[in-house]
DNA sequence: CGTATCCATTGACAAACATCAGTTCAATCG
DNA sequence: CGATTGAACTGATGTTTGTCAATGGATACG
């Protein structure tokens, strides 16, 4: 997992030569980068950022009746964001009746936040 | 901060009547967000992701040459990214004659795991 | 039944993005 | 100086994104 890079001062090389000698990234590494990724991407937009903040500071399920009128936004726009939200594994969602409720599920944060603390 | 929502349980309004009272977003949050949320864009990619994981493994600074051979992708593609990750604040660069060394400065990662272990 | 309400989906469009090939620029070496 | 090297920038191209207007589907109410 550490890529063991070198890290010698650097002094021209030979021409022809290399720079360096190429490092193989294991592929765990790579799949966990594409996991946090996603995660991160999804957090990437400040209205589901502040989506998300809503959500965890509520402990329990939020109508998305009430999210709306948080934002400027179209409730068509809203809706896709916290599609993008369900996709990335951050957020999940239930139907009642007519409303749908809304609530974080900590796993997808978890992982990155650990890699934060690392 | 915390925005206070109405977590009645819902019931049918009248017609015309709004659904829930308009929640104002004090603008400190919203500024937070936008900047998390750069942050994160920032990381939302798998390369960026790999190229922060990479540098924060090597608490010095690592020359690009070192980077470009770590993936699959030209060399101004990789540039691109670091880029990408310079304007977001998250990492910062400096040249020594022909090399340039890249190192993270944790403030900007800092706030958003703030954010997550709150 | 018909109608109103909540929410998701579709289609459209401009803006932003990831990538590469080609180029530029600065620094080094001979 | 001239040639070479590391790294950034430019232009082009195809893809993804954020947004809205319009629509659709389901549920509830009268």
């Amino acid at each position: 997992m550490p890529v063991d890079l070198e890290l010698a001062p650097k002094q021209k090389r030979p021409p022809g030569e290399p720079c360096c000698d190429p490092v193989v990234y294991p592929d765990i590494e790579r799949a966990e980068a594409e996991r946090m990724a996603k995660v991160a991407k999804a957090l990437g937009d400040p209205i589901r950022m502040q989506l998300v903040d809503v959500l965890r500071k509520h402990a329990g399920k939020v109508c998305v009746c009430e999210l709306v009128p948080l934002f400027d936004l179209s409730q068509p726009t809203v809706s896709h964001h916290l599609k993008k939200l369900r996709e990335a594994g951050i957020v999940g969602s239930e139907r009642k009746g007519l409303w749908a409720y809304y609530y974080v599920t900590p796993e997808a944060l978890e992982e990155v936040s650990g890699w934060l603390n690392r």
